[in-house]
DNA sequence: AATGTTATGTTATAATATTACATCCCCAGA
DNA sequence: TCTGGGGATGTAATATTATAACATAACATT
């Protein structure tokens, strides 16, 4: 249930069939702990995130759960990525409308995004909630900070050298 | 041409009719200089941006671009604020899929906004390119960052007194 | 078994965004 | 003045993302 740090994993080769199949038993065991039902339709979505590096959109997720005969109309997919958004299994990219699994290696953090627009793939880093100016800029206006949304886009490594 | 400072302003009383004509002012100026068409259409849509301190979605606008006799279908709309979004003119708030005119004194900034869920407003404020922690990831894994999107969602001064 | 709660299935539709193509307008150069 | 090119607009059609509403099924507790 333990699980390496993400960071230094990101954009980086390695076992990706092995990591992802530790983060689904990791997530299990969350679940089992709290309560938390992951059901057929909410594990698949969440192992359809493991397996990619880059984010999936509903319908993306939908067309999979289709083929595997599950649900195949949006709120199946929409309700198993809210359940696992909400319970910090998996994370919306605003910026694709599209959601990654979670890489954290600890609970309750606010997470950062690098996102490579010319592979599509998704790192995730961690952030202070409010990094330094804009939590300077929001206690000194009253602002009171409930969630971040912080994402870079960029290339990466690899793309840097390609066809940049 | 000269503007005041935005984040004195933020979610504050002030004479925004006074706030919004200067800005326009403003962007004419710029358009001018830099030989850029601030066309009826566009003109409006960055008019009806400064107006309201809520980010508008593009069918708001296009709404308000229909009763003022201008073009009635989505691309109209699109175009405005591609064009006011690439000069720096407005912003995306991706959190929202929406957009508010751009707040700032100095050009070339990166921008970062707080979203009050209450009340919708979203007030913009500076940020450093890659804030901290997140340029530093960025830089140790190589990600070269191109654009960043910094959204804080919460509750302005206003809303946390009232219905919280 | 009866009940309440949570999850799923399904239909329909809303909200956001883009493609493609025709037209217009301005203006520089012949 | 005519003509062609580029940018901006108008419009129709459609793609993509997301939710509302309601029926049914699964599960837990009594």
């Amino acid at each position: 249930m333990t699980r390496t740090d993400p960071e230094a994993l990101a954009f980086a080769q390695h076992d990706h069939g092995a990591c992802a199949a530790d983060a689904l038993d990791y997530a299990r065991g969350v679940c089992e702990q709290q309560g938390l039902r992951l059901t057929p339709v909410r594990e698949r979505v969440l192992q359809l995130l493991l397996e990619s590096h880059n984010a999936l959109g509903a319908y993306d997720l939908l067309e999979k759960l289709k083929a595997d005969g599950l649900g195949s109309q949006p709120p199946v997919a929409y309700r198993a990525l809210e359940f696992l958004v909400a319970h910090g299994f998996a994370h919306k990219i605003e910026r694709l409308n599209a959601f990654v699994a979670c890489a954290r290696t600890h609970s309750g953090h606010s997470p950062a995004f690098m996102i490579c627009r010319q592979c599509h793939q998704v790192a995730e880093a961690h952030a202070t909630l409010a990094s330094g100016k804009l939590g300077q800029a929001a206690k000194s206006i009253g602002f009171k900070i409930e969630k971040t949304v912080i994402e870079a886009e960029g290339l990466c490594p690899a793309c840097q050298g390609g066809g940049a």
